[in-house]
DNA sequence: GTCTATAGCGGGATAGAC
DNA sequence: GTCTATCCCGCTATAGAC
């Protein structure tokens, strides 16, 4: 627990942290089969042998950042606990998407981009986590549609419609441009709800 | 013009679009990065050094692919000549996007995920011909917006967010789906048309 | 836990024969 | 126009010293 008298390059617990940070960035940027895992290391600012104290091979490293991202979400998700009348839960889900998602663009985008990297068993893991969360909105549809107050053909397509268009907020909005958070949140909710109206 | 009598392994017209469409769909599916100009070739059915009778380099047959396809979707963007009021141009504008883009995964999936292989100079033509395209959307919302036929408090948000929706479409839609394409474009006409509604 | 060094492989691109 | 052969480079992952 001593913070002084650690070995010659032993960190550990700084270390750990820092890969896969460093894996997130360089990744999101370049696209994980352009990254080497000699640039991230030289990113760390160790040698690239050294990585494999924290990761057994390239493989895992790029879904542990995918799968915390995914359990990240579906976590912040099951905090909301959406409740309510269908109209209320569509606006919930809307703003929870975009408080989740817009702070963590690097994730977001590793978590579109790289799902065809994955090996065939991560890929089905983290597809499964993805179903829950689609399965969450379309279940709001569903439910508005029941009772009337959504008008929408195919719950299916407008689940897909409303995420891609939220989803692709996070791949074009920059933190320093002119809207804010909060203004982005209404636009967004405003748009959602209006395209499943009546 | 003889069809006979070529001389032993000389196909030039016919292996250049295979070239082509070997490259379009191997990118698509395993992206840029990762794939080899070997296997390229191998898709062919030739060796790999036989490919530099058709490309200059890897970078520069990524970049023909991503540009054809931009000038594809543009010419027939103006081949529509939009007209009329801003709703009948919306509605016009969303199914032309999904006429064009449903029977062309490979090329839609490579302009999305490979923007950030291409070289600087290259980004920033295709960057420029998108913009065009995105423009083209935003001139009919800012229209209706004025003609107080639509009510969208940003017309550069409904834009992306319309053309997230639009282009999430390609991600998923499957030919042997249950659903046809004419269908898919009445309920994405009725979602956009909705979304930008009073 | 990190380093240096390296095994083993595959990449893009070119040269020259046919 | 295609082939074979090859240059030179960078990659992932491992081994063993410290």
């Amino acid at each position: 627990m001593s913070v002084m008298a650690r070995k010659q390059g032993s960190h550990s617990d700084i270390t750990g942290p820092k890969v896969h940070d460093a894996a997130l960035r360089l990744i999101a940027r370049h696209g994980y089969a352009a990254v080497s895992m000699r640039q991230i290391a030289a990113e760390v600012g160790v040698q690239a042998g050294a990585l494999y104290n924290y990761t057994p091979d390239k493989q895992t490293l790029l879904f542990d950042l995918m799968h915390n991202h995914m359990k990240d979400v579906l976590a912040a998700l099951a905090a909301a606990g959406l409740q309510g009348d269908p109209v209320a839960r569509l606006d919930g889900f809307t703003r929870l998407h975009i408080r989740i998602h817009l702070p963590r663009p690097d994730q977001v985008f590793i978590a579109y981009m790289e799902l065809r990297n994955l090996s065939p068993d991560n890929f089905d893991t983290l597809e499964a986590l993805r179903r829950q969360y689609e399965t969450a909105l379309e279940d709001i549809l569903r439910d508005g549609v029941a009772a009337g107050v959504f008008c929408v053909p195919d719950t299916r397509i407008a689940t897909m419609a409303i995420i891609a268009m939220l989803t692709g907020l996070s791949h074009w909005y920059r933190d320093d441009g002119r809207l804010g958070l909060d203004e982005i949140e209404d636009i967004y909710a405003d748009l959602v709800r209006k395209s499943v109206s009546r």
